[in-house]
DNA sequence: TTGTACGCGTTATCAG
DNA sequence: CTGATAACGCGTACAA
């Protein structure tokens, strides 16, 4: 086991110049040097394969080039594609990421924040779990560059990239009421926590004032993806509850899953029994007969943008007035909405 | 912008000792430490909340407390959720993961690899790009602790923690033949370049042998995902080619997809025009009807499995003996392979 | 155009 | 039980 690596020191010696002078050599400062030496450290450094230290880099210029990204599900297809983008993007930029894997759990995301500053990450790119978080918003007053991906905060002091949900659920709402839907069931996990989910609840109770004329907390559903046998247990209180034409909207993608599921288990047919749509395209969406009408978040564009403004945060070193950036989805319309097919 | 973190050193100042004494009581090294000093460290740590600087500690200790996780698409369940089992056990071993999505090229793989090196990361666990790669060879030469994880490499030099798939593809071929499958085709990607997919055509082939009695070359399609029309193509092509019960075999969850989007476009109905079955549960194949039989693996436990064997590896310090681990998937059988219902 | 010398925040060696 | 002091590998005033 030999993980002896030469140092710049090694370098400097075999090459007979100073560490200095490969320092500069590292670091493109070759303004005033020699095209000799300058040759002369490039062919031993290759010769050494010779590769700077981060660690002691980053000791040295407080630049570690590591950004921390935390993500409330990395199993979620949203989440792993976000990270793709943020990966991408600040690879191209020439910083390396830590991803951690918070598990909705708010203990679990302040250690983990601890741990990334322990090592010195430059910026942290945050999905956060909570709707509010007093240690972000320190960190954030000593200085520290932050940008929030998909959820935002309650008070709006961070830079925040996510996507027009307000807007699309509501157009999406609109779509069901121009199809001739009569009744929509809002079906959702929890919205207390998580500030995405609250808005697209919101626009739900709004679009139902606007176009229903109604209050529309009758027709939300809070559920358990998990417990396929509450979704059954309440699609069948819906379905029973009133007359017409009637859909469901999911609030995201693990509980159009499992509303699909319920649908199946009742041998219910779409879209005549029951209109479906939702959050989240992933895939096997349009694949299900009639195929299903969904929400498609720009996770990647997401990605890219909050390590975008994130990377200005960092390089610029001034802090910027917090931002709310909204990236348009898209309403991808297949069967399961069409009642009244055009052609 | 105050990003001056107390050191050990103004702890030391604070607290009446040297900055010998504070790192001592860091590292947990109280054997002979008089309880008020101790008492009084902490107090002042606290005060100050100060927290040591890793870069620092790694720059003199040798250890980083990062493992560098290479995939090779992130945007895969597969890889999120394997990346999500490494990170649970990583983190509750005192280690920080740092994951990179190689997007199945090798260059970008050697380059990140050697970016992680550079930030001195005490371990690789890595799901290659390739069959054969020298890059990682000469790392471990350097004695460099890696894992392989699902892919295996050609020449078995590592620890390799991957699930038995030759043996669950055989055990459902010859699920489909005793279900009164006359006719398997088996739809894949490009074989060549990855070991676990070629573990799975070999499996298929030798089943072909020992079931069908037949050489099993003919019923190979290789096919490329994104190109659904190719994809109905090959299918029509083997459904027009002979007589009899006709099944699917899907290497992959995502060539699965693209066969039911295949299927859905001919308007067959699984399993009496086709069966259906392959690898990957990503949640939707419960629900499309009748149910898809599918080869669940157990991502999670593999990254659990890989990042046990890669810490063992960086705490003892010496090399082991390379070692093959497979976990069993699982087979589970639903509508789209069931000929004949029992009930 | 190049080199010397010091410091970044820790840990380890040795001597009290 | 505790404390100087020297590294770890690199960057940078300052000097030459």
């Amino acid at each position: 086991m030999r993980s002896d690596k030469p140092t710049i020191a090694q370098v400097a010696q075999s090459a007979q110049v100073s560490k200095t002078t490969v320092s500069r050599y590292l670091n493109g400062r070759f303004e005033f040097m020699s095209a000799e030496t300058r040759k002369r450290i490039q062919t031993v450094i290759e010769e050494l394969e010779y590769r700077p230290n981060n660690l002691a880099r980053g000791l040295k210029s407080k630049r570690s080039g590591l950004i921390g990204v935390l993500v409330a599900d990395i199993s979620s297809p949203f989440s792993s594609i976000l990270v793709k983008g943020i990966g991408d993007h600040c690879k191209q930029n020439g910083f390396q990421t830590i991803i951690v894997n918070t598990d909705n759990d708010p203990a679990k995301e302040r250690e983990y924040i601890q741990a990334l500053m322990d090592n010195r990450v430059e910026g942290l790119i945050v999905n956060v779990t909570g709707k509010h978080n007093d240690f972000l918003l320190e960190l954030r007053e000593q200085g520290v560059p932050i940008v929030l991906a998909d959820r935002p905060l309650e008070h709006l002091d961070f830079d925040t990239v996510t996507s027009n949900n307000f807007q699309m659920t509501y157009d999406t709402v609109q779509h069901l009421h121009q199809e001739g839907f009569r009744r929509v069931a809002f079906f959702t996990q929890d919205v207390s926590e998580i500030q995405t989910r609250y808005t697209r609840y919101q626009a739900f109770l709004q679009a139902c004032r606007d176009l229903y004329d109604i209050q529309g907390d009758d027709w939300v559903y809070v559920i358990e993806p998990a417990d396929i046998e509450s979704v059954v247990r309440e699609l069948n209180t819906f379905l029973l509850n009133g007359v017409g034409p009637s859909a469901v909207f999911a609030v995201n993608g693990v509980t159009l899953l499992s509303v699909v599921q319920a649908i199946t288990r009742l041998k219910l047919t779409m879209p005549t029994d029951i209109g479906l749509c939702g959050y989240d395209d992933w895939g096997w969406a349009a694949v299900i007969p009639p195929g299903i009408t969904v929400i498609s978040q720009p996770s990647y564009r997401v990605g890219i943008e909050a390590s975008k403004r994130l990377i200005q945060q960092i390089l610029s070193n001034r802090r910027f007035k917090p931002k709310l950036v909204e990236l348009p989805s898209e309403l991808v319309i297949r069967g399961s909405t069409v009642l009244h097919p055009k052609s």
